[in-house]
DNA sequence: GCACAATGTCATAAG
DNA sequence: CTCTTATGACATTGT
């Protein structure tokens, strides 16, 4: 499991890389430069695991940008353990022969490029050798946290890789003596390694040069080989990125029209870009073996290096820079690293390390002025949204281990500015849809007020660094749990981006920071996005997202606060969020019953008139009949008196006398009179037996 | 600026 | 006792 990160680290896909690292809980120092991805010689040298000496010309077979994180993980048939991977062929069939669980693609696909442009199936042998003998992933980790970590941290360091790190790969060498061959099948990869570069026209636009000058080579080889095989197998979306990938750009390891020479000066052709800042004269020359694997134009490639980062492009070298200037360790330091795989991924991620404070003070004006001449095009030169979305959700979706993440996390030197990462990768994501300036603040985003926005102002001021010293974030997550919540982008959105001396917001101060003048309008499209809780636990630097704080279980919350150091104010706010979140959903639920119970009733009432209505008719029809009847009745008393006579022969008068109907049957002729005493009578004996 | 609905929040009671 | 839920009352926000 381990043996990934720093090959998701290397890959650019950067948004993949952060959450990467974020989910396994390595190689975190590689974090800043998580948004575009470094150069392409950086980058490429980041991906060599192959051994100290891998030319930097050597092009990698990396997948554009986006692509990768698709062909990550989600897509096994990407990796060598997929059985099915076309892509594998006798020389992974060779690999997986020899017990090694996971190999990544890039990892293939690099050994690939070597190998068989040196015609070397030996190589494969030779760079995992190392590894299956160690019988488990983590040697892999070994391997590649060597080369990937300085790299990771440090472009220069990644470009004297191959110096700092012979000492330590030196054992890897003498474990795995292939290696060489490797080394020497990168360096002849440089040489007769081909490839047909369709290069753009003069129109092309700055974004695209970006994204050809930090992946071409990445695109290169391993394009050529995944875009055939898995075309037929990517979903659409992936498919499509695919031929755009390729209408930018067609390079063909298997080709042999195109010379390294003019692939470097392809790089080199962003003349508009210099680096001013850095002084390479900081970066030790390419050790000789290198130079003797090398031809001139190989060379170049470290010259033109210079001109391939740039101090005016985009945030992602902004970072780079900041990786340059903080990232570089004392190659002794490093040899003096515990060898225990998980310590030495540990101490990569050091925080003294990857952040250094005095480093940062240098680090910050640069970053500042490349922030401000962040474009929106340099800020998603290369990066398409929904890439970035699916990656997220992709890489949440991933299987991983929360304890891995919280062992390392706890480690002591573990301080990662794993937030800074998290901040750019869901800042990013929250903010791809807005205007260009919505990003380069990003620091501050979720902020609305006053305070806020000072916050603002710092982040995009310079005080970034500060920011992201404090961007620590301890994030463990209860194991089990992850897999039930539903991640929006709230979720690893921990971009805490406030100075230290900021005070603790209070409910007042989210109340009336909505009106504030100074609140540019990003930020309040931003704002939009985050409620009051969720700018709260940025500004206290509340290591969970506010979905989480709510839905998660009473037993996992307690001992999420429990193991996590947490101050009282961030204790309280968890505390406040949880309550208020769940009051919410609470009141919303009550409302909801509320107005079911509502509806219920007015159905109620409407049925009820309804029956009603039903009743009246029929009361009506009812009344009729017995108005008929008492007609026909009062019709045949009539008729039935006037046929009656007395005992003179006289009429009966009928208002005298009445008809009585006995129970024998007999129809007697009584008087009114009688009748109405018998009537009271009767009355009377009624009421005795109903009182009775 | 006002009205109104929707929503959030708090206090409190009950389970 | 703690936690959750329900709900009235009030505040806030959006239209």
């Amino acid at each position: 499991m381990k043996l990934l990160k720093p090959w998701w680290a290397a890959d650019g896909g950067l948004l993949h890389l952060t959450l990467l690292l974020s989910l396994a809980g390595l190689r975190v120092d590689l974090d800043l430069y998580l948004l575009p991805p470094p150069p392409a010689p950086l980058r490429d040298e980041l991906l060599w695991l192959g051994g100290p000496t891998r030319p930097a010309h050597a092009l990698s077979p990396f997948p554009a940008l986006g692509e990768w994180g698709r062909t990550g993980p989600q897509h096994p048939k990407g990796w060598a353990s997929d059985p099915g991977a076309p892509l594998e062929g006798q020389l992974l069939r060779e690999v997986r022969a020899l017990g090694v669980p996971f190999i990544p693609r890039t990892r293939v696909d690099a050994w690939l490029v070597h190998s068989v442009a040196a015609g070397d199936a030996d190589g494969a042998r030779g760079l995992f050798g190392a590894a299956s003998s160690a019988g488990e992933v983590g040697a892999n980790v070994d391997s590649s946290s060597q080369a990937a970590p300085g790299s990771g941290g440090d472009p220069r360091e990644a470009l004297s890789s191959p110096l700092a790190a012979t000492e330590e790969e030196e054992e890897a060498e003498a474990a795995a003596e292939p290696t060489a061959q490797v080394q020497d099948a990168g360096g002849r990869a440089g040489q007769d390694t081909e490839v047909v570069v369709n290069q753009q026209n003069e129109t092309v636009d700055r974004n695209s040069q970006h994204e050809e000058r930090v992946s071409t080579q990445k695109k290169s080889l391993q394009q050529s080989n995944e875009d055939d095989d898995k075309i037929a197998d990517k979903p659409d979306w992936e498919a499509e990125k695919t031929t755009e990938s390729r209408n930018e750009r067609h390079l063909n390891w298997t080709d042999t029209s195109f010379s390294l020479e003019d692939f470097f000066q392809l790089l080199s052709s962003q003349a508009e870009y210099s680096l001013e800042e850095i002084s390479f004269e900081d970066i030790p020359p390419l050790p000789g073996n290198i130079s003797d694997g090398m031809n001139s134009s190989a060379y170049d490639c470290n010259v033109n290096l210079s001109q391939a980062i740039s101090h005016d492009v985009n945030l992602h070298e902004a970072m780079l820079v900041c990786s340059n200037n903080t990232f570089r360790r004392n190659p002794v330091a490093r040899t003096s690293q515990v060898p225990e795989p998980f310590l030495q991924l540990s101490s990569h991620t050091n925080p003294e390390q990857a952040l250094p404070g005095s480093d940062l003070t240098g680090f910050l004006p640069l970053v500042d002025n490349q922030m401000r001449n962040v474009t929106s095009q340099d800020l998603l030169y290369d990066l398409d949204a929904n890439i970035l979305d699916e990656i997220n959700l992709m890489s949440l979706a991933t299987s991983f281990d929360p304890l891995d993440i919280s062992q390392l996390f706890e480690e002591p030197d573990s301080d990662s500015g794993l937030s800074l990462n998290s901040s750019h990768n869901s800042t990013y994501i929250t903010t791809k849809s807005n205007s260009s300036h919505s990003t380069y603040d990003e620091g501050a985003i979720g902020y609305s007020s006053d305070l806020e926005s000072q916050d603002l102002e710092g982040a995009v001021g310079g005080c970034y660094p500060e920011s992201i010293k404090l961007c620590h974030v301890d994030h463990r997550n209860d194991s089990g749990f992850h897999e039930n919540l539903e991640f929006q982008h709230i979720l690893h959105n921990h971009t805490y981006h406030l100075q230290p001396s900021v005070p603790e917001p209070s409910s007042e101060s989210f109340s009336w920071c909505g009106k504030s003048p100074k609140k540019s309008r990003h930020l309040e499209d931003t704002d939009r996005n985050l409620s009051r809780d969720e700018r709260r636990a940025k500004a206290l630097h509340i290591p969970f997202s506010v979905d989480e704080i709510v839905r998660m279980p009473v037993d996992s919350f307690n001992s999420m606060l429990s193991r996590h150091y947490l101050t009282d104010l961030q204790v309280s706010l968890i505390r406040d969020i949880r309550r208020r979140g769940k009051n919410k959903v609470a009141a919303q639920n009550c409302r909801k019953r509320k107005l079911d119970i509502i509806v219920n009733l007015e159905d109620d009432v409407s049925n009820l008139q309804a029956k009603k209505e039903t009743l009246k008719r029929e009361r009506a029809q009812c009344n009729k009949a017995i108005d008929i009847m008492k007609k026909k009745l009062h019709d045949l008393y009539h008729d039935v008196f006037s046929m009656l006579r007395d005992d003179q022969g006289r009429p009966v008068n009928p208002n005298q006398y009445t008809l009585q109907c006995s129970h024998d049957g007999a129809i007697l002729i009584v008087p009114k009179e009688l009748m109405s005493g018998h009537k009271k009578e009767a009355q009377k004996g009624k009421r005795k037996s109903e009182r009775h």
